[in-house]
DNA sequence: AATTTTTTACGTATTAATACGGATTGAATA
DNA sequence: TATTCAATCCGTATTAATACGTAAAAAATT
């Protein structure tokens, strides 16, 4: 069998040199290349034959998600394993419907990212033990192992761009100047999204659009 | 000359294991163990002699900064070198009034990491490169270079304390009834904190306390 | 073509947050 | 000791956000 190419997209430089060491242990691995942001590994991939990326989601620039919907529309045979410290199902759905084919924690074993890798090579779909355990806890007992649950974006695309102005720290009247409609739209958007996310004030909206990436 | 002795904190465990390999290719370099958060670094140091501590500030459980200061206390004689993925000059403060001799980013190449871990052990102190750099734009143009800027912790105990209830989406009714004091005076500490912190409202506080790590 | 969802907009009322102002007490420090 | 700072409290007023509604046009989907 030709050796699994693999290419390594994530901005911390010393991550993806202990990462290498550790894959190119393993023998059949091979990395390929290294990124450090998502123009960047998409160049990549122009040159590179590539059976692998993993890729983390927090990166500068073009960000994670948006890298790996891009390798699925362009490069649908190149497997996408997230690799990320979010231990959220907002990014684990997310994921998923890029086209992602495992999602694999940060604080997972290092023996694990060899399963996951080996699961995918295989053609199957790999999700982080410690994520599926705690998922499995609040969605009823039904198992998450395999199945991935459908995916959830309750936003609009219409709030998710309301929410990111929330976020960015301006006022209703702001907002409603920014987009050109009035501040009662806003306010109806505003209050349909403490509606649909089931949060009380401003405070949970912050730390919703903080943690699916809407702004810094 | 004795192989310098290090042991390495991070709540990632592949993170770690990419670490051991790295340094433990340069001769003279040895990692004497690992530990996934503070309670159990402190469990480690109490057994291993130890000459660094390479610390990640965002761990569960005893968080980085407490645990450094722990360190300092309890084992002067242990630099500690922060790898951290936080780019702010607040945690840069914060690292160094715990006693760190060290703070380098992990988007920081391999190399900056040996310079780091060489630079402590002859007894300076190491600030990263890219941080330090942009820490000298915005404080006029004095070089930050082997001058710590002092600690600049604008808030009280107490605000922070009113701070982390806000960021948990308490309102100022429920913060008084839990700190025991009136809101009027709930009110006073959030005006002060948002003064002392040059934000217009809730949105940017919330901001902040997640940065500095207040509240997940 | 029919239905659903999204986006837009408004009324009324209440609650929460912000912007000024001033003042006292106790602890820490110069 | 004198001074500074932290923590507490209050008054008054304005602005912002939330909680209930309703409704209608446009876009997407079945």
């Amino acid at each position: 069998m030709d050796k699994y190419r693999i290419v390594i997209a994530d901005d911390h430089a010393i991550f993806r040199q202990g990462m290498k060491l550790f894959i190119e242990k393993v023998p059949g691995l091979e990395v390929v290349g290294e990124a450090s942001d998502g123009v960047k590994l998409l160049e990549l991939l122009k040159q590179e034959e590539t059976d692998m990326v993993l890729l983390d989601i927090t990166m500068p620039g073009l960000k994670g998600m948006e890298a790996a919907k891009e390798i699925n529309k362009k490069y649908p045979v190149i497997a996408v394993l997230m690799l990320t410290m979010h231990k959220t199902k907002e990014y684990l759905y997310q994921a998923f419907s890029t086209g992602a084919r495992g999602y694999l924690l940060k604080e997972d074993s290092d023996v694990e990212l060899l399963t996951a890798i080996e699961t995918i090579r295989k053609g199957d779909i790999y999700v982080s033990d410690l994520l599926a355990s705690e998922l499995s806890e609040d969605v009823s007992n039904k198992t998450t192992k395999g199945k991935i649950p459908a995916i959830s974006e309750p936003l609009s695309t219409r709030e998710r761009e309301v929410l990111k102005l929330i976020a960015e720290e301006n006022l209703n009247k702001e907002i409603a100047h920014l987009l050109g409609i009035s501040t009662r739209t806003v306010e109806s958007h505003r209050a349909n999204i403490l509606r649909k996310l089931g949060k009380e004030n401003t405070v949970g909206l912050v730390k919703y659009a903080l943690r699916i990436g809407l702004t810094k």
